[in-house]
DNA sequence: TGAGCGATCCGGCGGC
DNA sequence: TGCCGCCGGATCGCT
């Protein structure tokens, strides 16, 4: 499943891949035209496969760049500029290439939903075997609130000042603290896999609550957070279940995760321990964190 | 007013 | 082997 490390990852691959190229026509799989029929928001989100595919036509990417886990695909049409955010959900994934059998993975191949049929006669395809995935097309990120109350980028200055500030805040201290540094409005990007293993690094139970931990500890887990975001991104991300980048190669992280899916702990050799945290699976070493 | 919960987008997979 | 139920990012709407 793709988080920070990972989106980062596609949109390296596809910024140089994608820019300054220019969309000649849309092609939305049968699957999501009659789920769209049957009134859901199915990926094309707030508009009609019609619709997506009249305002995207003549597009050009002027563009490819991150804002936490969504994909900003900056355009221009007609002197114009909108903006398409992708968000990979669980099992998206975007492929560049010439021809459709370029994807070799029969599982992603199977479930390609979006294809760009670009000027030059290349393509740009959006696959996602579950489906969570969305795309949104915009003016602008002021036109989605949500997009606007996302926390700094982790990397950024004031990242570190955001999350301690917010941990003071009676609605975050009587939260567990994993709830708390997944939440993107607290920090950006950190999902489930990197807040588990960030957690662990810094003996921390992911269940104590976020006020009762003291500012310096909170200031160590925020520098781990970014230190263990910044090894996946150097790593290429981790290949838990669904991730691809856009040549279709898996990441190398997952082999370095010290703490997400183990049965023992690899400090101790103690039995993990899972938890439910805010309605997300949680592992952690009974012995070790507290 | 806002916190909390359930529903919603789904296919894959573990378990029986 | 087939079917049921669980899982999961993020948002939204209801209580």
């Amino acid at each position: 499943m793709p988080e920070l490390p990972e989106v980062e990852g596609v949109v390296r691959s596809l910024a140089p891949a994608a820019s300054g190229r220019t969309i000649r026509d849309i092609a939305v799989s049968d699957t999501i035209i009659k789920s769209k029929s049957e009134a859901k928001e199915a990926i094309l989100k707030n508009i009609s496969p019609e619709e997506f595919a009249g305002r995207m036509r003549g597009m050009t990417i002027t563009d490819v760049t991150r804002r936490s886990k969504y994909i900003y695909f900056h355009l221009r049409k007609d002197g114009d500029t909108h903006l398409l955010v992708s968000h990979l959900g669980m099992s998206g994934a975007w492929f560049a290439v010439n021809e459709m059998d370029e994807v070799k993975e029969e599982k992603f191949r199977r479930h390609i939903h979006v294809i760009f049929g670009m000027e030059d006669g290349g393509l740009l395809a959006y696959a996602d075997i579950r489906r969570f995935g969305e795309l949104r097309l915009i003016g602008a990120e002021s036109d989605h609130p949500p997009l606007l109350a996302m926390a700094p980028e982790p990397f950024d200055d004031s990242a570190a000042g955001h999350f301690l500030d917010l941990c003071k805040t009676s609605k975050y201290a009587g939260k567990p603290i994993k709830e708390t540094i997944m939440d993107g409005k607290v920090i950006s990007g950190c999902g489930n896999i990197y807040a588990t293993e960030a957690l662990f690094r810094t003996g921390i139970h992911p269940g104590r609550k976020t006020g009762r931990i003291s500012l310096k500890r909170l200031g160590l887990l925020f520098a781990e957070i970014r230190q263990v975001l910044g090894e996946a991104i150097e790593a290429g991300g981790s290949s838990i279940s669904d991730y691809r980048n856009i040549n279709g190669e898996a990441g190398g992280m997952q082999d370095r995760l010290r703490m997400y899916g183990r049965q023992y702990c690899p400090a101790c050799g103690t039995a993990t321990k899972r938890m439910t945290i805010a309605g997300r699976t949680s592992v952690y070493c009974p012995k070790c964190q507290h």
